[in-house]
DNA sequence: GTCTATAGGCAGATAGAC
DNA sequence: GTCTATCTGCCTATAGAC
């Protein structure tokens, strides 16, 4: 159920979808659905709420499971591709450009989710730095922001495009730009 | 009438207002809006080819009016930031997100957009390249491309946070790292 | 939890008078 | 060109039976 509606959000917009695509595609009628979610605001917050959930866990995977900050990041950035690879938007993406029309409780947790993500960043960014791993001449806050919307920005360009690898090829510059072990460090 | 629906797709999205919307706010009737536009894919073809005109003229402007490549970029940028300013996305941005959901023609018109903006903003970096007044390691073109995405994602989740910075910290990093002098160019 | 049935509203769109 | 009037369809949502 959820799986269905996140996948139409994902593609066609929180605008872009009815209870009835959803109904439709489950075999089951809209009333049924509003049993579960008694109207579409309380369906977007459930989207939301999960889709962060699930994100902030690999966040945490990717921290249990890689030490080095270069492939913490490059493992980070395959989060994105993977959504991009089944044509879809990030779900905040989408509600983010959505986002005069959202409900209250809706646009707080679109706010939630890019701040949170860019929190996790910022902490991986500026270990990377310690270990002189990672290079960069901002604050990591402020790296951390650069490169959510970069690679939201990418997201959004590549899928009308219809190539993925524009998206891979903007990821794998924020990368060696982040490794480049000279370049900034002259600048500092 | 232009004028209104633009400033509706940009802040609310093409699946986000109605001709009753734009009606409303002229103080005429949605019959009348149908007489100039048949249909609400009539009117977004319309608005994609006046906002694609608007911005290559300014493009054209820039090519005119500023000599220096980095000042080129600067002003380049700036036509984003107004925008943001104003508090809307940019049209075709807006529109790539709700891609999935757009007549055919606006689809096209929208790649078209894209395609075009790139194709000069990869001249003007090629240009500054060769005057060794901006240095990037990949093509152009690929380069061109990422700026594109990291500008209209930049945009996109910069709104809903609400502080303009955010935008300007993210363009004077993409600035900065083209003028270095130093950092690619060992690397070529 | 799912259904049928239906309400009430708004969407895009058209006919025809002025 | 703009209006009134109207259509048809889809949307979110609810009542009440099973």
């Amino acid at each position: 159920m959820l799986d269905v509606a996140e996948e139409l959000v994902q593609r066609r917009g929180f605008n872009g979808f009815s209870y009835a695509d959803v109904a439709r595609e489950l075999g089951i009628t809209t009333a049924s659905l509003h049993y579960h979610f008694a109207g579409k605001e309380d369906l977007g917050k459930a989207l939301i709420a999960r889709y962060s959930a699930r994100f902030f866990a690999a966040l945490g995977e990717i921290e249990a499971s890689v030490e080095d900050s270069t492939q913490r990041l490059r493992a980070y950035f395959n989060l994105y591709a993977d959504v991009l690879r089944k044509d879809r938007l990030c779900l905040c993406g989408m509600l983010a450009a959505e986002f005069r029309t959202l409900p209250e409780l809706m646009q707080a947790a679109v706010i939630s989710f890019f701040e949170t993500n860019e929190k996790w960043l910022a902490k991986v960014l500026d270990a990377g730095r310690e270990q002189n791993a990672l290079h960069f001449s901002g604050s990591p806050t402020d790296e951390a922001r650069m490169i959510v919307g970069s690679l939201e920005g990418a997201m959004l360009v590549t899928r009308p495009l219809g190539d993925m690898r524009r998206f891979q090829a903007a990821a794998d510059q924020l990368l060696t730009s982040l490794s480049l072990s000279r370049q900034m460090a002259e600048h500092r």
